[in-house]
DNA sequence: TTGTAAGCGTTATCAA
DNA sequence: TTGATAACGCTTACAA
């Protein structure tokens, strides 16, 4: 492996003057400038980033740690993250965490441990330990879900998503919307139950929820139990599209039609949707702009500006209805 | 931030012990041990694996280039890739490419730079220059799409999978199959048509194949183009999730009925494949398992082991057949 | 078993 | 403008 000294030597200058040269920094003689440049080129020299990180304290790299690589919501999101991170400079190192504790703290802790210049964290749960980072002064940007302990966050409305969605249900005339969602310590679905409750509330609706484990069969089981119980809900509220899919699923299991038998309306706007019949109405979150915004505020703390205190940016949602959540008389 | 020093400090002996004590290497006195890991605990020390990485002239990171992370058959790799890596004691910085050549080469560069302990590449093309990383010693393992240079390559039997799918059309009934494919550099697609080729060449069917560039509409347009122009195809053959998609939008938008007015198959089983109406058809390939192998073999030349010679693996795939393949009698 | 000190490949300081 | 050299924080001979 050809390094710093082995250029030197070839262009017959100092390795100051190497390091200098390629890093056009300070005022170098063109001509010395060319002569590195060329033999750098020459013998193919890769500059050892491990070595420069040491010495300048600090590497060029993100962690963007989220919960599910499957998720399209957080892939958008890391889209969104990667494109203005290579813009600023940075690689990203992107983490799935699969929804475990216990690989969310590792992550962290390779993060810390290899320095990284910043973190993007989706956390699994309202209570995920991040001081690992403030211990070693690594600036953090949270998104989607929000934490206990105050940090800057990015999130969608998830909550006026939800609202928005449920009146949509009762506006067409559905009696029962029955809310699905994912466990109560997942700060963001809990935002969408509580859009949900308080519009059921409001028209003095019954409200039935149900907390769906991740990792499961998208909430199939949990539907069924639903329909087969006392007071069937006559549409579904889901959290995520995950949870669409399993709702769809049971659905057409029974038989029943969306926008006709049973309302139906989710959370994001995954590339299915609109192939299913009919097509799935949806609350759309803006997620590469969420990961957009989350790397421009990373950046901003990394050069040490933006507010001094930790700042919350929530991203607006968009109804986007389509021929599910309809109610279309049987004729 | 708390280095060794400090920790050797707080436990009154030398860096060297701390060092030893913290990576349970050599024999320390279990009392001293234990004074070193109260006091590097109290303190909150993280070793810098900058320092660690350069000292021990490697890193324990691995980088697992894709070209597109919106395809569920890359995140399933992915997750192969991770769950095997995670076991031998490495992290994996996932790099999204885009089907971006230049972004490709400049991960590989990172790579390169960063002194990662292995590359997984997904190469954008058939002609991919990998070239920087045999340069730097740097273990490589291609998945998915073939090089032309020589490598460890592990995909999956794209030729053969192909053969099932268009046979099994053939057999429905089905005498027209057109093949939907991406663009001829694309090593694996290639594959796919040629299998798709060698079948309707073998009947005596006219062969009707359309190339569609990656980041559009799916092939909406190419597929439109297809119907609407002479001897329209009876059946399709798309040889990715997102064509299959595309395909089915541009079928629904005709009005005709998979299963009946024409049949589909697709490549990968996508999690929307069961809710679209009818099922879709698919060759299903071993996603996850050719990331597990990846791994695996990765971690085999990581230590100097493994056959001599690049090692090609090809894993078989499975025809998964619902209902819009077949090909029912109108009535 | 422990401590001293060299060295990993860069960059940045200081003197020339 | 250039060169010699001291760090960066760790691991590992080698010596004690």
């Amino acid at each position: 492996m050809v390094k710093i000294v082995d250029v030197a030597e070839a262009a017959q200058v100092s390795v100051a003057t190497v390091s200098r040269a390629l890093n056009n920094n300070a005022r170098v003689d063109p001509v010395l400038v060319e002569r590195v440049r060329e033999a750098a080129e020459r013998l193919g020299y890769r500059p050892n980033a491990v070595a420069r990180n040491l010495r300048r304290q600090g590497t060029r790299v993100w962690a963007l740690i989220i919960t599910d690589i499957n998720n399209p919501f957080y892939t958008a999101v890391a889209r969104g993250v990667e494109d203005r991170a290579q813009e600023a400079g940075y690689s990203v190192l992107l983490c799935n965490t699969d929804e475990d504790q216990a690989k969310e703290d590792r992550y962290l802790q390779v993060a810390a441990q290899e320095r990284v210049a910043g973190v993007i964290l989706a956390p699994r749960s309202t209570v995920s330990d991040t001081s690992i980072l403030e211990a070693n002064g690594i600036p953090l940007v949270v998104v989607d879900r929000q934490l206990d302990r105050e940090a800057d966050f990015i999130t969608g409305a998830s909550f006026e998503g939800a609202v928005m969605a449920t009146e949509h249900l009762i506006r067409e005339g559905w009696q029962r919307p029955a809310c699905i969602t994912r466990p109560s310590d997942t700060d963001t679905t809990e935002q969408r139950r509580k859009g949900y409750e308080d519009v059921v509330r409001r028209h003095g609706l019954p409200e039935t929820v149900r907390h769906v484990p991740f990792h499961t069969d998208g909430g199939v089981s949990a539907i069924r139990e639903l329909f087969d119980g006392d007071d069937p809900p006559d549409s579904l509220l889901t959290v995520d599209s995950m949870l669409a899919l399993g709702a769809l699923t049971e659905v057409q299991r029974r038989g029943l039609r969306p926008g006709r038998d049973v309302g139906i309306i989710g959370f994001d706007d995954a590339v299915w949707t609109t192939v299913v019949d009919p097509p799935l109405s949806v609350v759309a979150q803006p997620a590469y702009e969420i990961g957009a915004e989350a790397a421009r505020l990373l950046v901003r703390r990394i050069r040490g500006l933006g507010p001094a205190t930790p700042q919350t940016l929530i991203m607006s949602t968009t109804l986007i209805l389509r021929g599910s959540s309809r109610r279309v008389r049987r004729r």
